[in-house]
DNA sequence: GGGAAAATTTGATGTAAATCAAGTGAATAA
DNA sequence: TTATTCACTTGATTTACATCAAATTTTCCC
């Protein structure tokens, strides 16, 4: 049985091991858990990498590509909880319960690292930096959720967009792509549904910017004319404190 | 040194034990894990347990009393994040970066049992079942945020409030405390932050479910007439799927 | 216990973003 | 290539909730 491992694709020379798992892990370490990964064929767009209910066996780290993750109400209405691009790792809302809890779905041809975890909670038994990782990896997430819950409960709409342009341009920077200038593999809904905005809102707002000369829009593709902008699109905000405690 | 240990307070003997970290060890490792806790002196109405910036050293378990969680924008807006009861663990927004990252405070005087995180990663590393159980808490905490999301973004004020009700009563059930009469710990303020509500929307609402013969309310005290219309109150939404994918 | 401060309620008014509507443009498949 | 669907844009109108305002009522100290 000749897994796909053999095509030399090894966390190692991953350019991507820096914002993923193998982050803290020194070379020996690195190279036990390249050996627990799983490296499948491509999923295409729509293709759903994880669905609620379904037994929860792996964590996925995103290799190319782009995904959605997102969970459907009772009467079929979905939230997107989260985009995830190369270096990102998700699954981990199946530890609850041993099923996934939301959907993962591909926005474009992409390809994942299959972590399958009984043998990644074996390694992490011996090795505490993988632990610890792990841990770090949700802690991560919850604090994303926590800043995400204030930008849907005291933000406007412009400031959620600029903060959503200036989260995908951070991004895409650490991960070595340009900063200034980027495609959206979402459309305008999806993106509307994340930061709880109708798809009229985004458009409205993408051409306002445009007008402004923060940004420049030719469909998919944004080019940031000034980071600093939409920067200070976020820090206008007038204190306003109201004590809570 | 003698430890408030010595008061026989015991996981073992602890009511909210089944909510808690204890949930999934057997008699000998929640013995260990007992011996591990730290139980101090008791909180008082307004006091940090935790910081942002603070080292992370520690887990805490609500042990009595109730507690939010809350981070702050750079200029000084409140977002809380959570409301905390006993059995509840707190904490894990500092593992990313080994500082908390948030303030949690105690809403009444409160206690709780300190787990410092050092011998908890070093008895994980001997017990499977306590590792899987602090990802298991995380990963709950994870699916709360995504669903608290959803609510957010999704909803009116009026099921925002039902869900937060039915919620609290579910809460307090599991408790062993009455899901039909509870008193609220945290102001109307405080409600309408955690929402994304206005004090004036929330107190609005709370005379109208009232008015509907839903709830009773004096004050803080809470009786719960109709769980079931409450419960009606988020069903009743008009199948609006809108696709995403 | 009493006086200040904070929390709550209720009403009148304003507004940001949703909804409704109608078109153009881009992607996909036959 | 063309037909068909889906994505996006722009404008007009509506609305749910915020904001502003002003009484109570409750809580908290000194």
């Amino acid at each position: 049985m000749s897994k796909p491992n053999d095509f030399s694709i090894r966390c190692q020379n991953c350019s991507f091991n820096h914002l993923c798992i193998p982050v803290a892990l020194n070379q020996t370490e690195m190279q036990s858990l390249d050996e627990i990964i799983e490296r499948k064929r491509p999923l295409h767009k729509n293709d759903q990498l994880t669905i609620p209910g379904q037994k929860f066996t792996s964590l996925f780290a995103v290799r190319t590509g782009s995904f959605k993750s997102y969970i459907t109400s009772p009467d079929g209405e979905q939230q997107i909880t989260g985009f995830h691009f190369p270096g990102d790792v998700v699954g981990f809302d199946g530890l609850y319960s041993e099923k996934y809890q939301s959907y993962t779905q591909a926005m474009e041809t992409s390809m994942v690292c299959e972590l399958p975890y009984d043998k990644l909670d074996t390694m992490s038994a011996q090795l505490p930096t993988l632990r610890k990782e792990m841990l770090k990896i949700m802690s991560t997430e919850i604090n994303q959720d926590h800043s995400l819950m204030m930008l849907l409960n005291k933000r406007t709409a412009e400031e959620r967009l600029a903060h959503f342009l200036i989260n995908l341009s951070d991004r895409f920077k650490s991960r070595g792509f340009s900063p200034a200038e980027f495609n959206l593999t979402m459309t305008r809904n999806e993106i509307g549904n994340h930061l709880g905005l109708t798809v009229e809102t985004v458009s409205r707002l993408l051409t306002r910017f445009q007008k402004e000369q923060i940004i420049k829009v030719d469909g998919k593709n944004i080019q940031i004319q000034s980071i600093e902008i939409l920067r200070e699109k976020l820090g206008e905000h007038v204190a306003n404190k109201k004590a809570c405690g």
